[in-house]
DNA sequence: TTGTAGGCGTTATCAG
DNA sequence: CTGATAACGCCTACAA
């Protein structure tokens, strides 16, 4: 609870001295002084009060982390790397929680603004950009956009690529002797479930397979979606070998849904998911998966912030991390 | 970027009355004023600026959480319990990280302090209170302990019962016919491994059992920890029909050694976990377990929190929250 | 009902 | 090398 002032009066100097030892200013302070005002700050318990220096400064070090939801088991090494690097670089983070909401993405905004967060590392639910995001924009809050795309060209994100990721695990499909593939996909409104979803389709053509000859379903990206999806296959026929799922939650849901039905996997059909999240190596069989690099994209995406934030210029203003293909137990080859 | 100033001129009233508005003070200002100020405010798109009234209120309506690793599937829970509590009471939390190591968490006060937030959800690493603990105490900053005893008295904290827990868990071991139990623990330092233990000891005697003729392995709480302890009891001979572990991550690490040593669960070995963490449900067998009311002690501790930082009596000072039994797949009845 | 003035704890500017 | 003094944006007696 002490001031600046405490200190000052009792090391007999002005507060503008004390500063100046507070903010490491080398010149202007004698050894000698700095020394008896370092003790006195000692003796005083004394700590600087951020919020005051922050009126003034217009910098609070602290960063606003807007995602879906924490106890989604995506997200939680995405926000250590977040809180991680923003720790390193002297920041602190204040979570929340939108849970896809447009209100309280607009909420939490709100707030972030008027508690003068530096800026935000921003897992958006709305797209295309809506009023509050051109508001963050026009109110020249720095942020970075994680995970999810915004139809609006050139705003600083880092994303994972799920493009080449679903790409790939679909391709690994083919080469195993897969020809009927099955596709789980996430909702069609997300960006982020267009593009897996374009890169299972950029492998069918790839090897000649027509659109016409896949099942197609949409989930909502939980493991009741994945079940709902798989009952709703299953209905159909199971006219596949292979069921390629845009996340690993909805695989997992898939793969139950299918051992339910007394379907072994790999054996009758095999089962891939996205994500590599972490329970996927534990299920069993092991779910053959593609592991997205979460926590190097919240590293990733907050030092861009910070360096928006510190007015350096980005190398570029998107950055696409690789997905890595996580070859495991739930795919068999074919013929 | 508009201050009160800005509104107070293009209303053509005092900042004094625009404050008023701005905190919904009823009397002193009159309708027609009211409205006109409230439109000035729309037009310039005022936002009250939480620092500088934070800097006179000496409130800043954020928490601090401050826990071992977000990233631990133990912790997305209780954290969106945090948050959903604090935000329903109009706090935003300031996410931490301390990996279990006493440097971070007083890093972690210590700016938290600097930032001057309201109160502070504390999972603690250290045992005894140390240094920086007291410092809190003195420093009169509320704080609420969250799943982490401290050994001293009365300290505000929720907490699962551990002992509770794992009593239930072991008398159901018994109950399904298990009279030779192993116990993978949790660091003997830590308070909440030596309550687990202590219930599971309790049930022993309730049965008649020594403690003798137990095998007791301690584990570090994560899946690694569960195999080399699993590894250790195979070593000494598998002079047991079931295994109690002190937590689902070291349960699953001994189910993969025992699978990998070619004993089947639970045909062979019984096995059982605590804290259900969502992948329990999810491998195979489905694990039976205990499950901890995380998102409730979340929100519980915010709640207490809140009643401190406002300045109300807290009913209790310790609230335990009895886990539940959650019976699944990993333990057979035996004869 | 409204306004004036002082202060919250810092930093920043400019003199000495 | 050191120190007044004026901000920063807001709240709060106290006056009018």
């Amino acid at each position: 609870m002490a001031t600046i002032k405490d200190v000052a009066r009792k090391a007999n100097v002005s507060i503008t001295t004390v500063s100046r030892v507070i903010n490491n200013k080398t010149e202007g302070v004698s050894e000698e002084t700095r020394e008896r005002i370092l003790k006195v700050m000692q003796d005083l318990n004394y700590q600087p009060n951020r919020i005051a220096r922050g009126l003034v400064t217009k910098r609070t070090n602290t960063l606003g982390l807007i995602l879906p939801d924490i106890a989604n088991p995506f997200f939680p090494e995405i926000a250590r790397g977040v809180e991680d690097t923003a720790n390193i670089y002297g920041y602190n983070v204040i979570l929340c929680n939108t849970d896809d909401r447009t209100d309280k993405e607009e909420l939490y905004i709100n707030v972030l603004k008027e508690k003068c967060v530096d800026g935000i590392v921003f897992t958006s639910s709305v797209n295309p950009v809506s009023e509050h995001i051109k508001q963050l924009m026009d109110y020249k809050m720095p942020f970075v956009l994680l995970d999810r795309y915004m139809d609006i060209d050139h705003l600083p994100g880092v994303y994972s690529d799920g493009y080449d990721g679903m790409y790939q695990i679909t391709r690994y499909l083919f080469e195993m002797g897969h020809r009927d593939i099955a596709y789980i996909g996430g909702p069609s409104l997300s960006a982020t479930a267009k593009h897996r979803y374009e890169g299972f389709e950029y492998a069918l053509r790839e090897y000649g397979v027509g659109l016409d000859d896949v099942l197609i379903e949409e989930g909502n990206y939980k493991i009741s979606g994945g079940k709902e999806a798989m009952a709703r296959l299953v209905e159909k026929g199971m006219d596949f070998t292979a069921v390629a799922c845009a996340n690993d939650l909805m695989a997992v849901g898939a793969m139950e849904v299918l051992k339910d039905k007394g379907y072994r996997i790999p054996e009758d059909v095999s089962v891939t998911g996205f994500d590599d999240i972490q329970l996927s190596g534990l299920i069993e069989p092991k779910l053959t998966t593609v592991a997205q690099p979460c926590y190097e994209m919240g590293a990733v995406a907050t030092r861009m912030l910070i360096k928006l934030i510190e007015g350096q210029a980005l190398e570029e203003q998107e950055i696409k991390l690789k997905p890595r293909l996580v070859i495991r137990n739930s795919v068999k080859r074919v013929i």
